[in-house]
This record gives C-alpha cells, sequence and structure tokens, in this order.
DNA sequence: CCTATATAGTAATATTATAACATGATGAGC
DNA sequence: GCTCATCATGTTATAATATTACTATATAGG
C-alpha cells in the first residue's frame, strides 16, 4: 500500500475505508460510538478501531470533526485543500449540517491574527441555527 | 433574591459564584471537573453542582464554553453584549486564550447566512495556533 | 396557606476518548 | 530469504466528560 503525500487521494486501510464509508453514507454526522455501531457487522469491536481511523481520515482532509457535537462529517466539499478552515452551519431543529469555505471571514481572522502575532494553524468555526427549511416551518 | 433581567447584572447564587470565582481566579481554562476540585474545600462534592452552575453562568453571558477544548473560561468582554459570538484564540503551546470580538468576520458569516436562508443563533469561533510570545520564542 | 418555580444534594449511569500492551502485516536494506 | 523498522490492528481496561433520576429545600406570588 502505498504512502499518503499531499495532493494525493492517500490509499486507505480497510478499517479507513470502512469508516468513511459509513459516513459517506450517512446523511449527518456520526459519532465514533454511532460509527462503531454501524461496524460491528464488519468485525469492529473497540472504540479505538473508530478513532484511529478517524484520526487519519481527519488528516487526510477526508473527515471533519465538529467540535460542538463530538460527531464527525465526511468532507462535501472536494477540490477545497483549506480542510483547516472550513465552516459548517448545524441546524439545531433538523441536524442538517451544511460545510462552506468562509474565505472572506477567515481573510479577516487573518487581519486579526496578524495584528495579535497569533500563528493560527487551524479554525474551527461552527454556526447553530435554523436551517432555511426548519426557519420557513 | 431577585431575578435576572436583560441587561442586568443577575445576582447569583452561592454555587454560581464559587464556580465564577474559580473561574475567574484561574489564569486558563478550566474543565468542569477541575472546578469540582477546586470547590471541594467549599462543600462541593458533584460533578452537577459544578455543571448546573456553569449553564446558569453562560446563559447570563459570564462564563464562555470553549468547545475545543471541553472547558469554561470567565468572560473577559465585559460591556460585550454579544457573548454568543465571541471568539477565542488558543495556544497549544502554553494554553494562554484571547477572547476578542471578530466583528468583520461575524459580518461575513452573517452574509454567508443570509444568503443561505440559516437563521443564525450563535457562532464558534476558536482559532488554535502559536501566540505571540511561543512564536518568537 | 397553597402552589409554582428555582435551586440544591446525591447516586447512578451514559457518553466520549485514551492508555497500555500484544500481535500481525509490510517493505527497505542487506 | 532474513532483519529490522514502521505502521496498522486487536483487545482490555480505564480515564474524562456529561446527563438522568429522584429527593429535598427554599422562596415568591396568589
Ligand atoms: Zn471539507
Ligand atoms: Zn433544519
Ligand atoms: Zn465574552
Ligand atoms: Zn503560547
Amino acid at each position: 500500500m502505498s504512502a499518503h503525500h499531499e495532493n494525493d487521494q492517500p490509499s486507505l486501510t480497510k478499517n479507513q475505508a470502512l469508516v468513511l464509508g459509513a459516513l459517506t453514507g450517512s446523511n449527518g454526522p456520526l459519532t465514533a460510538y454511532a460509527i462503531l455501531d454501524l461496524l460491528r457487522a464488519d468485525g469492529f469491536r473497540a472504540p479505538l478501531q473508530v478513532y484511529r481511523a478517524l484520526d487519519k481520515l481527519v488528516d487526510f482532509g477526508m473527515v471533519h470533526r465538529l467540535e460542538s457535537l463530538n460527531a464527525f462529517v465526511a468532507c462535501r466539499h472536494p477540490g477545497c485543500t483549506s480542510h483547516d478552515s472550513a465552516a459548517f452551519a448545524i441546524c439545531e431543529q433538523c441536524g442538517l449540517v451544511t460545510e462552506f469555505t468562509p474565505d472572506k471571514a477567515l481573510d479577516m481572522l487573518k487581519d486579526w491574527a496578524k495584528g495579535e502575532g497569533f500563528q493560527m494553524a487551524k479554525t474551527t468555526i461552527e454556526l447553530r441555527g435554523l436551517c432555511r427549511t426548519c426557519t420557513a416551518h
């Protein structure tokens, strides 16, 4: 199995592929333990199998962790290289999660960081509220 | 004890005051269980005593939860009314947490939300990286 | 007084995440 | 092919974070 290089599609191990499959097959975020339950049929027995795969998938930029939910989503944002700067809108009514790239907001945050002498490595931007559908309703 | 009204300084219960005191006396964020340990001498025995006080203090805008740390900080930002929109820069080297109000970035996020029909109730903005001191060093 | 509401105490439990250690696969260099 | 290093894996136990359920007490308003 070949090593991962930046800008390659990394080749995934069996466990990584299973976890990614569970996430891409879900219509919303999943917790690590929800993934574990989904994959018991595939031989998963312990949380660490999930967490280890998630760590790698997050490294690869293929999965994002939602800090305010302690949950994970497959990246729906292929082609974008700034996986450390994605933003998410989370509907508190229906659970819908929308990923977007807040370029302008990031520029503003970078300005602040520059003025402050803070060297940004990663941003967490999560909006909580109501999606269009739930607002209309 | 008088009820809390918006824009008042709410009167705090004993437990709330103790938890807030622990946070303002700390030079950094504290987890709920760290607060519990600090307050055992004051009679705290169970996590729920801390979590209940924290819930209220967060409601009052006097304490913020840092989602990416599962920890809490006293608001260092008095006079600001947008306690649902504060941002934090977290140094991964020394643990320094700096609160700021990212007005411009928030405007950009509001623009996105408006275009998307998403009704924002709260934002989580947390920057991870190195503070000025740790960068120089 | 009566009742609704808020606060509080306590025990048990649920949820999320990591540590520690053993095993097996893979590939590079010899 | 063998040796070694590295990475992935399996398994058990445990740590860290958070909530449920139930009880009790205070207190303000009618
Ligand atoms: Zn993404
Ligand atoms: Zn919705
Ligand atoms: Zn604040
Ligand atoms: Zn620092």
